[in-house]
DNA sequence: ATATTATTTTAGGCTAGCCTAAAATAATTA
DNA sequence: TAATTATTTTAGGCTAGCCTAAAATAATAT
């Protein structure tokens, strides 16, 4: 079975992939917070092992296998953050440093366990999919509302969960899952725009509107 | 933060001085499962530390920096149990194993929580005590099963939990916490006994009975 | 009391996963 | 295109936590 390090590995690499065009070492590093030099060197083992594939000099990326175990993670890391809200009632920002542990050692049979009390739900509180047990997850193509027109009415289907300080902050302005909002107006000299969530008008940050994502 | 490993030292050398009059090295690396050596090893560090108390040859104690956190291991290792009986319905037999992983990576937050959704429990699903908050634990003085005389009337209030395969087999028979025994007969030649549970009638080996501890 | 056996410790070694410093390669700028 | 800068890799090293084999000590049997 793969080391929680190897784990933590395939999951980010996997997850830069959807984001950045290349992974490269450096990026790779500042994710886990470790060396470059040290990076290579985990890279070389786990593509000796099948589970990336890497060009010297060029970047790196996950093979199916890499892939397979990455969703594995995922999926558990998700079910987890949702237990967490439903069942613990931990506040969203709260939740993800600490599925973060519990994703390296939730046994199949504690998966199972907690899929079965929430009751098979198809995303996380965050509005992230959570992948299902034969690997296959959906792809979400949703729009950031910092993308949407002046005048739309919108509905928020998921929040950016990397930084816990701007989920409190979104909490704070009464933003939360499938809030329905509408842009009253874009301003283009800083890309911010102010938006009304039901009573309540909030100016948003350019950098916070493109964290939120809604659909038409 | 102490590591895993020095953990499971700590919580081990713990329990094992309640069952045993001296914690020796092999006797702690059978528990531990690794070698002599290196558990001679980590003795060393740990006092060092002052977590435990080391007499070259003769045997190792915790200290009560030890006992601090051996207890909170406990704590968590206990509560944890009790959830994965209570909110995700595992069996009697299936929590052990979990809870040995999770007490390493429950944080304070998560302790609360559940400690909170499970009304403050005294006891986990096996009767055992789980440790307070302050560090402190009830002593429970109870009287093995093979110990009661014959035609007592019984109450189940602990179960010894190291062995799943006892704890299966005693759920068949309808052991349970707080289930009312009668003692019917006791075997001289093989310590055995016979024993009613509700409407039933059983045999329970000396082994077995041992391990099931009651009240008067 | 001595010899034998069992237990514990010491000595030396290994692996995973990290590190820093230096060398190699790629990208950028002049 | 050459020089400079940035990125990546290589080389060598460290620690925690384990191991085996051998030496030291304690316990037991003769």
């Amino acid at each position: 079975m793969p080391s929680i390090s190897v784990e933590n590995y395939l999951k980010n690499i996997f997850e830069l992939e959807a984001s950045e065009k290349k992974v490269t070492t450096t990026l790779l590093a500042a994710k886990l917070k470790i060396s470059p030099a040290s990076v290579t060197d985990m890279v070389k083992k786990l593509s000796q092992k099948g589970f990336l594939r890497h060009v010297p000099y060029k970047g790196v990326e996950v093979t199916e296998k890499g892939k397979r175990s990455a969703l594995k993670i995922i999926r558990k890391h998700r079910l987890w953050e949702m237990f967490l809200v439903e069942v613990l009632h931990f506040s969203w920002d709260k939740i993800h440093e600490e599925a973060e542990e519990f994703e390296h050692i939730m046994s199949e049979r504690m998966e199972e366990k907690v899929d079965e009390v929430l009751g098979f739900p198809k995303v996380d509180p965050h509005g992230d999919p959570i992948p299902q047990k034969d690997g296959t997850i959906k792809k979400m193509n949703l729009q950031p509302l910092g993308e949407a027109e002046e005048g739309a009415t919108v509905r928020v289907l998921r929040v950016n969960d990397s930084n816990p300080e701007m989920l409190q902050y979104a909490s704070s302005i009464g933003l939360s899952l499938n809030k329905r909002i509408i842009v009253k107006q874009k301003n283009k000299f800083d890309n911010s725009m102010i938006i009304r969530i039901g009573a309540k008008e909030t100016v948003v940050s350019s950098v916070l509107a493109h964290n939120i994502f809604v659909e038409g």
